[in-house]
DNA sequence: CAAGGCGACGCAATCGATTGCGGTAAGAAG
DNA sequence: CTTCTTACCGCAATCGATTGCGTCGCCTTG
């Protein structure tokens, strides 16, 4: 690389003090200095091409302007619009982010966390389901700022987004037990996830308000394959259907769900109607179009920027919980139950 | 936060100079030290819970191992394979990676591209389809050390990612004439993409080989939207379909297609085969499964990252070109031409 | 026994910006 | 005309680590 300009030359050609080059570029300080050289610093640095060492502002200063976002694997379909959220919050705001993904690894959920540290991140946002509670808890010993999304923050310490899970669970069950559906049946995300136990509940708990019949099967992870898996295993197992329903756990699930329907002649909505949860990618593209959960991944990530830099400010009551609501996008994967 | 633990601190800790523990636990210098003190201040350092600061590492040493990643939009899926893949090579390397989205504009991806130059960061890659030429001249008569992916590096200087797009296509249209068709449809992809134009003279080319009647037909944009309204325009030009066989610019436009055929009472693949490009995520999930050339963008993304570490590190010979090997995949939407 | 060599480590400068404190000059107030 | 503000700016320390150079002691060698 060329050598850089720095803030020293600027202050050779202008014929002052660094320190006044500094201020006059600062827009906390610049009333210090008299306006004339704040303009003749400003045409000179302009013309010098100067642009600010970000990491000799950083080391002073302890601030570097960047934030760590961890989850668990960029290529769920969930995440890009999460990370653009946050990029959109941030980046007006001088801020950027460094992503990296755990892979649900514990282990290097750690040392990703440690490396994240090293790089002197002003803040962290965490976006891994399952978290590492232990880790949470030291990094907020450490007076580490953070805040926790699309997770349950059960007993940790740092504000949180989540979307309104419950509310969308039980709008998807209402939807069809107005479409006459008495039977149902619930793909559970895999434990250890916040998210799973939550749905799971609220489906329990609606089926009991319609006084409607959910049998709940567990799957192994929020995967096509997972789904699909769970869905053989109801449908080899009986010889006619007992349910005319699916609210699957998230929309990977559910397309796990069209596939094993597809397997065994099954058709949706005919025989068979299902629901998925948080609109991802695509999800109005597949045959049938899927009905399911829209969550605000969007807004999730500009939230919990948000957040995240008011906690470092200092303007943050601490254990905040935003809510943010989601809404049933009815497509074609849904109809009403056939007379039988 | 809590106070840090320093180098000093160690140092004090051992009851040595800090430039001892600098270079005991430096492993280019570790050799300067004796065994013995190594141990000790290994010791120490763990024992206080000592962690490097980058920044302060930075700012001497004039590199941040810290590289930008600029693209159009994340949310398109064939970047987070990509993105993963330029990770999996930084990380164990020491490297980390700060992504940036342009969303198509030139304006913003000069502001990101300076804004990444404050950060000092070591390396770019440059994963916009259509860049700046102007742009890249200037990073590079400034020194900076960047690499091009998935883009045609016509006259850049610098080292270059791509897929064999025209063996790709070649594949395609060598498919469907084995199945029988005669007469295809190229959805090319909108001007000023690299990519759309090695794509529409592969497919010229290739009809030109194989003796078929190749048609192509422009679309606005790589997205579901111009793809079906590219389709739509076709299809309500003329009473019947003159063709039997759609070679789309890319998977989205794929996808654009199978809406536009269900819309006019089509089927695929029985009335119009199609067939995309790059195996984006969810193509085996569509109805039908779609048939596409699969593009390696995991490891595209880890070759960039391979050459831009060579570039940084200088052992790179400049203009070199990778040009990584594709493969067709053959799913449903493709067909044999119906007897007619 | 003396000179030279070398291993191990300390000293201090350095990277580029920020900031508390002190100083100077101009203007206001007496 | 003197004294006190106030505005403006410079000095120098500082952030935490790296690194060229110098030094000291010990071992080897003649």
């Amino acid at each position: 690389m060329q050598k850089r300009v720095t803030l020293t030359d600027v202050a050779r050609a202008v014929g002052v003090n660094p320190s006044t080059v500094s201020r006059a570029l600062n827009e906390e300080t610049v009333n210090q200095v008299s306006q004339s050289t704040v303009r003749r610093v400003r045409k000179v640095a302009k013309g010098l091409g100067y642009t600010p060492n970000t990491v000799a502002r950083g080391l002073r200063t302890n601030r570097t302007m960047t934030l760590g976002v961890i989850l668990p694997d960029l290529t769920n379909p969930i995440f890009p619009p999460m990370v653009r959220g946050i990029d959109s919050y941030l980046a007006p705001r001088g801020y950027s982010s460094l992503v990296v993904n755990t892979d649900g690894s514990d282990a290097t959920e750690r040392t990703l966390f440690q490396s994240l540290m090293e790089r002197q991140v002003d803040g962290l946002i965490v976006a891994t389901g399952h978290s590492n509670h232990q880790l949470m808890h030291d990094a907020h010993e450490r007076g580490v700022h953070a805040v926790m999304v699309n997770r349950d923050a059960n007993g940790v310490p740092f504000p949180t987004v989540i979307g309104d899970d419950s509310q969308g669970v039980f709008a998807s069950v209402a939807h069809l037990h107005e479409l006459g559906h008495k039977r149902l049946v619930h793909l559970a995300g895999p434990a250890g996830f916040s998210t799973s136990r939550i749905r799971r509940e609220a489906f329990e708990a609606a089926c009991n308000s319609f006084g409607l019949q959910g049998r709940v099967v567990d799957t192994v992870a929020y995967s096509i394959e997972a789904g699909q898996a769970a869905m053989d295993s109801i449908l080899d197992g009986q010889a006619t259907a007992q349910f005319t329903a699916v609210v699957a756990g998230n929309d990977l699930l559910a397309l796990g769900t069209y596939h094993s329907l597809r397997m065994h002649g099954l058709r949706c909505p005919d025989d068979v109607s299902v629901v998925g949860f948080n609109d991802m990618l695509f999800a109005n593209d597949f045959q049938p179009p899927l009905t399911t959960v829209r969550s605000p991944h969007f807004e999730m990530g500009v939230e919990s920027a948000r957040l995240l830099l008011n906690e470092i400010a200092g303007t943050q009551p601490g254990g905040a919980r935003v809510i943010l609501p989601v809404s049933l996008i009815v497509r074609g994967s849904t109809g009403a139950v056939r007379a039988s």
